[in-house]
RNA sequence: GCACCCGUAGCUCAGCUGGAUAGAGCGCUGCCCUCCGAAGGCAGAGGCCAGAGGUUCGAAUCCUCUCGGGUGCGCCA
């Protein structure tokens, strides 16, 4: 149930009434009447703008349609006040029964509160973390993996049908990297001095690869030319650093539906095709780029070179699938595996990037577009980077020494619950900073720790309750008399269980899953303001000794903020407190 | 040079497909606090929403330009 599209429904249903009654033309375009909760609690319940939006198409002053409108609305029973305000808004106050009712439907839908139907069981693919895989993943990637995570688990609850994809970039030079320096660990564990050249991969994690290659190998390959060995070790370390890297998001709680391989793509014909497709669109011609504008790179010289023409897309300029030495650069299979997944069926798909891709993402989208003649939208969410601190202070980092923080580490200090909040404590396209020591930090600045108290609180005012011989299952406390509350205090936190389906949908509208962490801030925030008030006004006090039916009427309050709670933890992929240690 | 992202309170940041008097936490000021079981609670001060134009009944939000910060810019992925 969602309040809001409710009382959204009436508006809509009187505006048909008028229109039937000669008060307003007909035809009208309802789309853009919105309506939301006022800003300011003191103008009402729920506000909506639709005299505003239609005055001009009606040709009518909008105080005149609002006044019309306050009429009708006004005589159904759920609405008690309707009152034209300002410029043409109408605000409406609802009966209390009204917010009694959220409680009771929140309770009884339990976590599939705020569930919502709008995505219609559209297809989305969410594609994120796609990490290099040369190494286990750092800090960097922890936060796209759980915006990724955070953003599918979204979108599902929002009634799309989603997919968790990773495409692996096992194709290009960088393995060949990655297998040069899995070799040199072999060596090694036959005894030998490794010999980890400039460029080669230094990290200790290779040391076990080269273990295991010495165990199935054993001094075989040992100064055989690299044309013997490097394709087989090349599988061979990709796939422990695949096991590795799926180990870690084990780790986080981040779970894929689907690996995509981009060496796979190689030798199929597909990456051909796609460019055929291209090419039959007019959009594959071989030619020469324009130099870099501003300063001119030393080696720069002028090639001839296949390329896509983004430019026809927005893009600043046209991009080179084809190295000068005829192999494909990094974007023609990425051009293959998106058109794979127009073909898969998907509605819409989702590439979650670090911040750095971001001048990639033109071309993905002229791609996209081109290959599904315009059908598909593509969103690349673009992820900034993670500062790490350690009691304010920021943390050295030095990929060349071997002392990058790794997603283990974060894990590890931090937990999985603590890091995936506090990585979505932050919009995705702002910097984030991490302080090991301020996310585990126990108090009201910590947002974590705040709403883990919340939902900490609320378990153990039901654990009282029951102590008291109230029955506190969801659907008990759903048949308690909720007419006892009606306290403003009581009744303002109900309208804020009310809001959590909109929210829902406005995240999953913008793809934003930080928005649900923020409205289980505020909404934690409400909670413990409305318990702090028991202290001086005992009729605030959530169990009332000797009063089993009124407590269960709060009771039942306290249980939905934290079915709230659970539900939007449960979006984050965060597990709700039960008690506070 | 060009493209994308960002610029909101002293600090860190929210701000709904454009809505009414722009919010939170920290910090600051004042008061309260041994409290149903909780590491605090309540209130207050603090803003030219970087700047200038434009669209609109209405702009922090959309468009253009300027300034400032970040990222990227052929043969890396």
């Amino acid at each position: 149930m969602n309040l809001f599209s409710d009382i959204r429904a009436l508006v809509t249903d009187a505006l048909a009434q008028m229109e039937q009654a000669g008060e307003l033309p007909a035809g009208l375009d309802t789309a853009n009447v919105t309506v939301e909760p006022p800003r300011d609690p003191a103008h009402g319940d729920m506000a909506t703008n639709a005299a505003m939006v239609l005055a001009k198409p009606a040709g009518r002053k909008p105080r005149e349609i609002a006044e019309t409108l306050a009429a009708r609305l006004a005589a159904d029973p759920r609405i008690t006040a309707a009152e034209v305000a300002g410029p043409g808004f109408l605000n409406l106050r609802l009966a209390p029964a009204e917010w009694q009712g959220v409680i009771r439907a929140a309770l009884l839908a339990g976590a599939d509160y705020g569930r919502s139907t709008m995505g219609n069981g559209t297809k989305i693919n969410v594609e994120f973390v796609s990490a290099n895989p040369t190494g286990p993943m750092h800090v960097g990637h922890t936060r796209g993996a759980v915006f990724g995570d955070a953003l599918a688990a979204l979108l599902d609850f929002a009634g799309h049908e989603v997919t968790r994809e990773y495409y692996i970039n096992d194709g290009g030079a960088q393995v060949d990297v990655l297998a040069r320096s899995a070799y040199e660990r072999y060596r090694e564990a036959n005894g030998l001095e490794p010999q980890i050249a400039e460029g080669l991969y230094p990290g200790d994690y290779l040391i076990p690869v080269g273990q295991a290659l010495k165990e199935k190998y054993g001094d075989s390959l040992i100064d055989r030319p690299e044309e013997e060995w490097l394709a087989e070790i090349r599988v061979f370390a990709t796939d422990a650093m695949m096991a590795m890297i799926r180990d870690d998001l084990a780790l986080l709680g981040v779970r894929m539906d689907v690996f995509s391989s981009e060496k796979a793509l190689y030798g199929t014909g597909r990456i051909e095709a796609a460019i055929e497709r291209l090419r039959a669109a007019g959009l594959i011609y071989r030619g020469t780029l324009e130099p870099p504008k501003g300063k001119l790179p030393e080696d720069w010289e002028a090639r001839e070179q296949l390329l896509f023409k983004s430019t026809a897309f927005g893009d600043d300029q046209d991009r080179p699938i084809q190295k000068s030495d005829g192999s494909w650069t990094y974007f023609a299979p990425d051009i293959a595996y998106h058109w794979d997944k127009i073909e898969r069926g998907f509605d819409q798909l989702i590439d979650v990037l670090g911040a750095d891709h971001g001048g990639y993402v033109k071309r993905l989208q002229a791609v996209v577009k081109a290959l599904s003649n315009g059908r598909v939208p593509l969103d690349a969410k673009l992820i900034q980077l993670v500062r790490l601190f350690r009691n304010g202070e920021p943390f050295k980092m030095s990929k060349r020494a071997g002392t990058f923080v790794t997603l283990r580490d974060v894990v590890e200090q931090a937990g999985a619950d603590v890091t995936r909040f506090h990585m979505l404590t932050r919009k995705n396209d702002a910097a984030l900073d991490f302080d090991f020591a301020r996310v585990l930090e126990q108090s009201k600045d910590n947002p974590v720790w705040y709403v883990q108290y919340a939902s900490a609180r609320v378990n153990s005012v039901l654990g009282k309750a029951a102590g008291q011989g109230v029955e506190t299952s969801d659907a008990a406390l759903a048949a308690a008399d909720l007419a006892r509350l009606d306290h403003p205090a009581e009744l303002d936190l109900a309208r804020k269980v009310a809001e959590w389906p909109r929210i829902v949908e406005i995240s999953a509208r913008a793809h934003e899953p930080h928005r649900i962490a923020f409205f289980l801030y505020d909404i934690a925030s409400d909670l413990h303001s409305l318990w702090n008030r028991g202290n001086d006004e005992p009729a605030l006090r959530f169990v009332q000794e000797g009063e089993a039916a009124t407590t269960a009427a709060k009771i039942a309050l306290v249980r939905a903020v934290g079915v709230v709670i659970s539900a939007g933890l449960g979006i984050l992929g965060v597990t709700p407190a039960r008690e506070m240690r």
